[in-house]
DNA sequence: TCTGGGGTCCTAGGACCC
DNA sequence: TCTGGGGTCCTAGGACCC
């Protein structure tokens, strides 16, 4: 049977929410990321009256203020966009029962065979767009294509509130008629050893051999690259990622150098990432701790051990040591990141040693505050060192 | 114009085992 | 008398995506 994928993108999201909840934007250039005179800022998503001016994301937020003053600045409203994020996907899961949900914003539809039930897939996108319009107020942009690869670079080829149909048979065309820089996947570096290897345009990329890409660009990003000049049919929906994680990173506002305020920093990513790993009931045995310096070089350091991670107090101590095995004494810190890597469900069992320490009982009672705060989130319960009388963050925004 | 936070996947080398 | 080969796990760094 022919596939059909649909590639659903929502237009500026977090800008648009703004614009929904507060008429008063409407029609005005909105900016996510922070308020002006907002430190180590970068702009997270900019409206389309905002990108006239030349804001996009990702762009450091002094930039976005310089180039257009006028905007209105949020530093966002996460909980209100999972929100309708989630209103939005529910109404996918009306037209698929194979939705793949990729971000916040986007997500996958395999439409494959869905022709009897809604039309033709121009036809079933449109009564798409219209729906989530109608039920949400949020606008769209979709592609239609025979690959999910195809259906993705076509969602984005026409914004805001764009419809783009690949018919079968057509694709190859279609990855020939892009900017090379347009060909998802291929980023910065990349697209620098490409033109460096003296190709300028898709259709030049387009007649390379296989054996030559793999010969300029190593095996796997050779064979990705022509696999993906041909609309990359080897990706398919059903893949379950193999190596989950959870981290939490801060940049700090000031470089921090005072030990007793890093171990501070330390202790609070400790419990994000503790909570995270509650609430979603997984566990870990490798912890990893990212420093980046004043100079933005970034290192990291991390360590598997044979026994998960346990207690808030275990993952603090764990990365202290991580901390204290790699910083280069002296030397200012602008971010901190932590995170255990390669976590399994705490129901399937653990092969390992088992033994009691006295950090079962501790885990227990940690486990009991946990669930505890999630049945009554407007409990407050923290470590001292973490509250702060003075209302004097750690740096931290 | 000084550069966020949350992820996934890949590479290359070393340790260790059979 | 010049040093196998495959497999697995681990680590540090980097590319890329939203």
């Amino acid at each position: 049977m022919q596939k059909v994928f649909f590639h659903i993108d929502l237009d500026a999201f977090f800008a648009s929410v703004e614009q929904l909840d507060h008429p008063e934007y409407k029609g005005k250039p909105v900016i996510i990321g922070g308020k002006p005179g907002d430190r180590r800022c970068v702009v997270s998503t900019a409206s389309y009256e905002a990108r006239a001016f030349g804001v996009h994301s990702a762009m450091p937020l002094t930039t976005a203020c310089q180039l257009c003053p006028q905007a209105f600045f949020l530093r966002g409203n996460m909980k209100r966009y999972h929100e309708l994020s989630h209103q939005v996907m529910q109404i996918f899961s009306d037209y698929s029962p194979d939705v793949r949900q990729m971000s916040i914003d986007e997500a996958f539809l395999d439409m494959t065979g869905t022709e009897r039930l809604f039309g033709s897939p121009e036809q079933t996108a449109q009564k798409i767009k219209a729906q989530v319009l109608e039920q949400t107020g949020l606008t769209v942009s979709i592609g239609v294509a025979s690959t999910m690869y195809v259906s993705k670079i076509a969602s984005g080829y026409k914004k805001p509130d764009g419809l783009t149909v690949i018919p079968p048979g057509t694709e190859e065309e279609f990855m020939c008629s892009l900017p090379l820089d347009k060909v998802w996947g291929v980023g910065t570096k990349t697209l620098e050893h490409i033109r460096s290897a003296g190709i300028r345009t898709t259709k030049q990329l387009y007649k390379q051999k296989l054996n030559s890409l793999v010969v300029l660009f190593g095996n796997n990003t050779g064979t990705f690259l022509y696999s993906a000049m041909r609309g990359n049919k080897d990706m398919v929906f059903g893949e379950e990622a193999k190596n989950h994680s959870i981290s939490s990173e801060t940049t700090y506002d000031f470089d921090l150098t005072d030990l007793y305020t890093i171990e501070s920093a330390l202790m609070q990513l400790a419990e994000t990432v503790l909570w995270r790993m509650h609430d979603e009931n997984v566990r870990s045995r490798t912890v990893a701790l990212k420093i980046r310096y004043e100079d933005f070089t970034t290192v990291s350091v991390q360590e598997t051990q044979d026994v998960p991670v346990r207690t808030a107090d275990d993952l603090f101590e764990r990365s202290k040591k991580l901390f204290e095995k790699k910083y280069e004494r002296g030397r200012g810190i602008r971010l901190l990141g932590l995170s255990v890597d390669h976590v399994e469900s705490r129901d399937t069992p653990f092969q390992g040693q088992l033994f009691d320490d006295g950090v079962t009982k501790k885990s227990k009672v940690e486990d009991a505050i946990f669930s505890l705060q999630k049945k009554h989130p407007e409990l407050s319960v923290r470590k001292a060192r973490l509250l702060n009388p003075t209302g004097q963050s750690n740096g931290a925004k």
